[in-house]
RNA sequence: GCCCACGUAGCUCAGUAGGUAGAGCACAUUCUUGGUAAGAAUGAGGUCAUGGGUUCGAAUCCCAUCGUGGGCUCCA
């Protein structure tokens, strides 16, 4: 068989499909069906919505399709032809009223169909495997994205070279729906959201909330030995504030509407950056105090349109692992680098050491002057190169008010999550009139970063939960020994030694209930626990516990005081991996 | 917000000629005291998302609302 690109064989499968789709709705209208990164789709305006059934039937004739060996053949036509052959089409029609004059306009044909197309393809449909390609879903898609053009019926779909790897990728599709942090999140008791409470909001169980305060523990601990000081700020301010910052100019989309106080109108945060600055203007500031690095974990609220929420990774109300860094000139380019490592140290911590980074540059429409920006954009540059982080630039994407590093890391799945962002700020400073007086008596604006590492606490328990799949490292896990007494006569060692795990800092549970072993390990093993110490007779006399570990692995007997050296020493080094 | 689908016990789900709801798991009680992933019996638990409508009668049909899920410029 020749080798085509998967590039070539989905769009190939996206005309195949269109031609499926063409037989069924013969008044159908395309959009369009290009390949991308996870399969195909393709857009189209039916008569009525596809049903599964209707999915099935499609799959059906592109079999035939493909069985039918219709070869691809590629036509060169003049705009005027092409306005013709597509006169019927009103969205190809537009395609190529939008074509650039000098382009070359093609066409491909198969079987009965035709499409505007720049290829390349396969030789003919035969090249797919009737086998080896899937019909995933449907979905609303507007035309061309525009919210306010008509939306189209889109039918997402898979292809590969062969039918063993499509079965690989469909796996890898069940083991994403595994490790969904809503499913874990029930099954793991860690948090809920309710509908009738308000959507977006999100509820901490005990366990969930013991995940969350370990790792803010660890996270101020790690602020103050980096040089940071920790901030307590209010949820709301009052209109004045917003008005200073521009948030109302600029973000009022994302707030919630103002209730009235007194006289005032207040409103709730969605950011944290004004409540910093107050602090920052109490006090006349000198450059002897600077650089200046303000953390916060505070809670924002922000208004998201419903159709985009979703689980703990796109809520309403969220806290922030916010700090704001307000330096010298002088200092911007140490800042940048130092807040770069220790963003990497933190991710490396918690489990995650793929790291990609995305520069953002200046827009058209910016606030700042230009030399600001270079100076901005350099620190953040030069971080990224000292620091050997591959990146990405893009050009032009960075925010109005100043240039910006996002740091993507990926699960274990290699998927990519948009978590840290490393922000300069050029207009709250002006419009809070921020300043410092240099070493030349006069004052100076500072230079405000904003950066959040772990983004969103929750949104971070949804990506940590799953990367590891629930199976959360000992050192941040919510129980990490379950104690299982195998008959009731062993109660009371187990109860002892219960004692003895939490005396040593452990979080521990007994199961005293009477459930068989086996239940009680099923049960330990389904909570995800790291270590399960069984305890029976042998135990009992011996002084030792039986341990066996969520990966089934079963390391037997062993006294009590070596387990627990050993479960102190691997939690205190923080392994993420070593049980 | 928009399109489509969905919303039945804590969870997963069954319940199509519209005739006053069912399973498994979980939970409770009792029996069982068992060596590395489910011992058994009994029981409790639902105004079938909410509000309207059609009907003698609605979980089942229609409308609205709320919510959930898949998506919504990887450009011929």
């Amino acid at each position: 068989m020749s080798t085509y690109s998967l590039e070539e064989l989905r769009h190939s499968a996206s005309h195949v499909m269109a031609e499926a789709v063409q037989r069924l709705f013969p008044e159908a209208k395309f959009a369009i069906g290009p390949a991308i990164e996870s399969g195909f789709y393709y857009d189209f305006d039916l008569p009525r919505p596809l049903t599964p059934e209707d999915l099935e039937e499609i799959s059906r004739l592109m079999q035939e399709s493909i069985k039918a060996r219709h070869p691809f053949i590629r036509e060169e036509v003049l705009r005027q032809e092409a306005l013709q052959m597509f006169a019927d089409q009103p969205y190809k029609l537009e395609l190529i009223r939008d074509l650039p004059p000098e382009e070359t306009i093609s066409i491909y044909r198969h079987g009965d169909f035709m499409d505007l197309c720049r290829g390349p393809h396969v030789s003919n449909t035969g090249d797919l495997r009737w086998d080896s390609f899937a019909l995933l879903n449907t979905a609303g898609a507007y035309w061309r994205g525009d919210e306010k053009r008509p939306m189209l019926q889109r039918v997402y779909g898979t292809i590969f070279p062969s039918k063993q790897e499509l079965k690989d990728y469909l796996d890898r599709l069940e083991e994403i729906q595994r490790r969904d942090h809503r499913r874990l999140g029930r099954e793991l008791d860690l948090f809920s959201l309710h509908e009738e409470a308000g959507p977006g909001l999100v509820y901490w169980h005990p366990k969930g909330a013991r995940v969350r305060t370990i790792i803010e523990d660890f996270w101020r601990m790690r602020h103050y030995e980096g040089g940071y000081d920790i901030l307590y700020t209010p949820h709301i301010g009052r209109s004045w504030l917003w008005e200073t910052s521009g948030h109302l100019d600029f973000y009022s989309e994302g707030m919630y509407a103002p209730m009235q106080i007194d006289e005032e109108q207040y409103y709730i945060k969605p950011m944290n950056c004004p409540f910093h600055i107050m602090i920052y203007n109490t006090d006349v500031r000198s450059y002897r105090e600077l650089p200046l690095r303000w953390a916060e974990l505070g809670t924002v609220y922000r208004y998201e349109r419903s159709g985009v929420l979703h689980g703990l990774l796109r809520v309403r109300g969220f806290t922030q692992d916010d700090a704001h860094i307000i330096c010298t000139p002088e200092q911007i380019e140490d800042e940048i680098l130092g807040v770069l490592r220790f963003s990497l140290r933190l991710w490396h911590d918690l489990g995650f050491d793929n790291v990609v980074a995305y520069l953002a540059t200046r827009p058209e429409k910016a606030v700042g002057e230009p030399e600001r920006w270079e100076q901005a954009l350099v620190s953040l540059r030069k971080a990224l190169e000292i620091e050997n982080v591959p990146y990405e630039v893009d050009e032009g994407g960075g925010a109005f008010y100043g240039p910006k590093i996002d740091l993507k890391i990926k699960d274990a799945l290699g998927r990519e999550w948009q978590m840290t962002t490393i922000q300069f700020d050029f207009n709250e400073p002006e419009r809070f009139g921020m300043v410092y007086t240099g070493p030349d008596g006069q004052e100076h604006r500072p230079y405000m970063v904003h950066r959040a590492l772990l983004g969103s606490l929750e949104r971070f328990f949804g990506v940590l939960i799953e990367h590891y799949a629930g199976a959360f490292p000992a050192w941040f896990a919510p129980v990490q020994a379950l104690v299982i007494p195998i008959a009731d006569r062993h109660i009371e060692f187990a109860d002892q030694v219960f004692a003895r795990l939490k005396a040593a800092g452990l979080r521990v549970e007994m199961d005293s209930s009477s459930d068989r072993m086996n239940a009680k390990i099923r049960k330990g093993q389904l909570a995800k626990i790291p270590y399960m110490l069984v305890i029976g007779d042998r135990e009992a006399e011996s002084d030792s516990v039986s341990v066996r570990l969520r990966t089934n692995e079963n390391l037997g007997a062993m006294p009590v005081e070596a387990f627990i050296a050993r479960a102190v020493e691997i939690i205190t080094a923080r392994e993420n991996y070593r049980l």
